[in-house]
DNA sequence: AGCACGCCGACT
DNA sequence: GTCGGCGTGCTC
């Protein structure tokens, strides 16, 4: 019996329901090169359409009947590793996704391939046959015209566009079996690998120069580099010793020299940082470091929680870790929020481990992100620092993974699949044996609780680095201040305190907590406010395009004098940053202020340009969102005044409190990061609140201590976990419908005898805070249990028989653990 | 989710 | 006859 090679794949065009690995045959020359972890492209469903998938395993045995062979592998070695592999099914069952999903957010984008069809007319066939043959069908005609129109040559997306809403699916087979036009496929890479050629001696120097001219000086001078070097690429030759490429061609022919070709990495740009010494440790970072040290030396996985206020050093203790940890020959990953709000931790790691760092991130350009990755693949880099996708990054034999900022909503994705990069770094742990340090100022609830218990080890740092004070905080009671008549945002301690700090010349940080309300239009006839036609919310105006845009969906549109509905005149409402820039400048004319919020920060200036202007230029004030509460260590810096604390603190989600009492501890903790002691003042409209008075006391603990209870009486998490479904659709009934039913669903698990050990409450559907975006109505259903594989197991298969459900076309449904908003 | 297939009415 | 709309069922 002749046997034949077989591969199960994860397929790309597979949606979650139908999710499974598919088998497909491997052509023998094919099999030999194949291996797990491999790309390929193969045909899937009816009609054949090449798709991406990974190979998942390989097989050698007797022929099944109906297996469709793969069309093409796409890579030489590996970009997945067995391990990534199980990472990806862990994740399909932990976040709902599909395995090639879970795959996908573990590559840089420029390791994607595109496979397109393009279309042709056959060839024999004139546009005239065609026309003749198609002047009754007008979609063909299109069809054709489309063809022509992109040159005898149209992709398959530049025909679905031209259709509109119809799919030209049907149209271009009727087409194909006439004979009048054909299909091909071609693969393309988005970025390719870039390569220079380098050269070495193939003989010893005293031979090479025997074998040549006496008059050949240019050549003469090419050995003797390389003699002296051992290799070098063709531009650094030219560089040196002036000589054309010509000349290096020449003695290759002669065989005394012999070319390769050598990847070469787009590195991201950095300052050219200076080496450091590693950093001398104080003696609380000390015994952090000593107590993660035994972590790693008992070569377990386990989990730390290093809990140091603002400014204690956190970011020495990791130094210091990484270097143990390299210095054994192990890797290290280290994740930070945004690599944008941190230019100085970013700065400090080339310092101590220069190219033996990459860096990850999505600001990356797609070449650059390819080769930081590729770097860490081949073990170039020994060190990966990044944001929230890195955690994927391809390092082996990895001994430490650092979060920092771990209560930062930054490491949950948005889109599927929607990972949490703390729990992908805890599994990355435990396969690899990795210590995972979880750093921060004022750690999430879970973790603490997590630390409370025992399962993680916790060490904490109690004092700045450098024995700075902490900043005095003053709390001001805006109830008072409006009844003393003052109706502005800035009560008269802040104004008094900011006065002073002016007359001394040291600097002032405003924080506003406040996301993209800023700016709306108001009809001051109808009262009318626009809306963004795809998304419940109001649109806001922007100066820079002079455009009403929307934040959720990126709609705008031009901004018009007069109300649409009533021609009524339009006033501005700025409940933002703006008006408190106007009120600024009101009190204090002629003092200069900066501002920093999602509206000012522009491709052109970006925060680090901000940020550095503000402290270069001395600029009196910064008056900035949550981007001015991270990433600035300013010395200059002794004032910090928080607008309206109460922002944020009265939203629906479990994790206000938490937010909030973050956000402030890390805001007031900005002041006095220098020699001179800070202040910092609290406007509020309910100064007995306990977030608040716990952020101005910098007291976590007592914040923890209120907080855990409140969460234990509520049920919500650390105490219970929550899943949150999402249904949506673009008819507001039918999702509604769809969630219904989704609920009866759920409530016949409940009472059946399997979910029996494992009980959940239920409740929703519920609108989403924003009830509509992008055009689809959006409700919710909240699961609450304790986390087990039972309920996820039921939810799996819930979410597959809702897909599969012809009730539900069009509807979409998505689940979060433990949302962080 | 696509996409093909099959049935059926409209138009030539 | 032929085209294209619409409902149904499958994806190695």
């Amino acid at each position: 019996m002749e046997s034949v090679y077989y591969g199960r794949v994860a397929v790309s065009a597979a949606t979650y329901a139908i999710d499974k690995p598919y088998t497909y045959l491997f052509p023998r020359e094919m099999a030999q090169r194949a291996a797990p972890g491999m790309r390929v492209l193969v045909p899937f469903s009816q009609g054949n359409r090449l798709t991406e998938g990974v190979i998942l395993s390989l097989w050698e045995g007797e022929r099944i009947p109906n297996i469709k062979p793969v069309r093409v592998l796409l890579d030489e070695q590996p970009v997945l590793s067995p391990e990534a592999l199980k990472l990806a099914m862990w994740m399909r069952d932990r976040y709902f996704c599909t395995v090639y999903t879970a795959a996908k957010a573990m590559l840089p984008a420029g390791l994607y391939y595109a496979a397109r069809d393009t279309f042709s007319l056959a060839e024999g066939v004139s546009p005239e046959d065609a026309a003749e043959q198609t002047k009754h069908a007008p979609l063909q005609s299109l069809a054709l015209e489309t063809i022509r129109r992109q040159g005898g040559q149209a992709t398959r997306e530049q025909l679905y566009r031209a259709f509109g809403d119809k799919s030209p699916a049907g149209t271009l087979k009727a087409l194909t079996d006439k004979g009048l036009i054909t299909v091909s496929s071609n693969i393309s890479r988005n970025v390719g690998d870039k390569t220079e050629q380098v050269a070495y001696l193939a003989v010893p120097l005293e031979e090479a120069l025997s074998q040549i001219s006496k008059g050949a000086k240019a050549q003469r001078s090419v050995l003797e580099l390389l003699g002296q070097v051992g290799s070098a690429s063709l531009k650094d030759i030219h560089y040196f010793t002036g000589t054309a490429t010509q000349t290096v061609r020449a003695l290759e022919k002669k065989g005394l020299v012999s070319l390769y070709k050598r990847e070469v990495y787009r590195r991201p740009e950095s300052a050219e940082a200076p080496q450091a010494e590693p950093p001398v440790l104080n003696d609380e970072q000390q015994a952090a470091y000593e107590g993660v040290s035994a972590l790693l030396d008992g070569g377990k996985p386990a989990c730390a929680l290093l809990y140091g206020v603002t400014g204690s050093g956190k970011t020495q203790v990791y130094i210091q870790l990484i270097h143990k940890v390299i210095g054994e020959g192990r890797t290290a990953l280290v994740l930070v929020p945004e690599i944008a709000l941190t230019p100085q931790l970013l700065h400090h790691f080339e310092a101590q481990f220069g190219s033996q760092v990459a860096i990850l991130h999505s600001s990356l350009s797609a070449g650059a992100r390819y080769d930081e990755w590729k770097r860490a693949k081949n073990g170039d880099a020994k060190v990966v620092v990044g944001t929230r996708s890195a955690v994927f990054a391809p390092l082996e034999n990895l001994g430490l993974i650092v979060l920092d900022e771990e209560q930062e909503s930054s490491y949950q994705s948005g889109q599927s699949p929607r990972y949490h990069a703390r729990d992908v770094a805890k599994y990355r742990s435990a396969q690899s044996g990795a210590v995972l340090v979880l750093g921060s100022a004022t750690p999430s609830v879970e973790s603490m609780y997590q630390a409370q218990k025992g399962v993680y080890h916790l060490f904490r740092l109690k004092n700045r680095f450098n024995a700075q004070s902490m900043p005095r905080v003053d709390i001001v009671d805006m109830r008072q201040e409006l009844r003393g008549g003052n109706l502005s945002c800035l009560s008269g301690p802040l104004r008094a305190e900011l006065r002073e700090n002016l007359a001394r010349g040291e600097q002032t940080v405003l924080f506003l907590n406040r996301r993209g309300t800023s700016r709306m239009v108001v009809c001051g006839e109808c009262g009318a406010t626009p809306e963004c036609p795809h998304c419940s919310v109001k649109l806001t105006y922007h100066k820079d395009n002079h455009r009403l845009m929307c934040h959720y969906c990126g709609y705008s549109q031009e901004m018009v004098p007069v109300c649409p509905d009533c021609g009524g005149e339009l006033y501005f409402v700025d409940a933002g940053v703006q008006m408190v820039q106007e009120q600024l400048e009101a009190a204090f004319p002629g003092t200069e202020v900066l501002r920093m919020d999602a509206d000012s920060v522009s491709a052109a200036h970006n925060h680090a340009d901000i940020l550095s202007r503000f402290q270069k230029k001395k600029i009196p004030i910064l008056l900035g969102t949550q981007m001015v509460a991270k990433g600035l260590d300013f010395e200059n810096v002794t004032l910090v005044g928080v607008v309206d604390a109460d922002q944020g603190l009265y939203v629906s989600s479990y994790r206000a409190g938490e937010r909030t009492f973050s956000l402030l501890t890390q805001v007031v903790g900005r002041a006095g990061r220098g020699s001179r002691a800070g202040r910092a003042i609290i406007q509020t409209f309910t100064p007995k609140n306990d977030i608040i008075t716990c952020a101005a006391r910098q007291d976590y603990d007592a914040f923890y201590e209120s907080e855990i209870l409140l969460r234990e009486s509520r049920q919500t998490p650390p105490v219970r976990d929550l899943y949150q479904l999402t249904v949506s659709g673009p008819q507001e009934h039918h999702v509604l419908q769809s969630a219904h039913r989704l609920r009866t669903a759920l409530q016949s698990w409940q009472s059946s005898e399997t979910m029996a050990e494992h009980p959940f409450s239920l409740y929703g559907p519920a609108e989403a805070p924003v009830l509509r975006v992008m055009g689809r109505y959006r409700y919710r259903l909240t699961v609450v249990c304790r986390d087990h594989k039972k309920i996820r197991e039921m939810l799996a298969v819930l979410l597959k028989a809702f897909q599969q459900d012809k009730f539900n076309r069009g509807i979409g449904v998505s689940v979060e653990r433990n949302p962080m908003d």
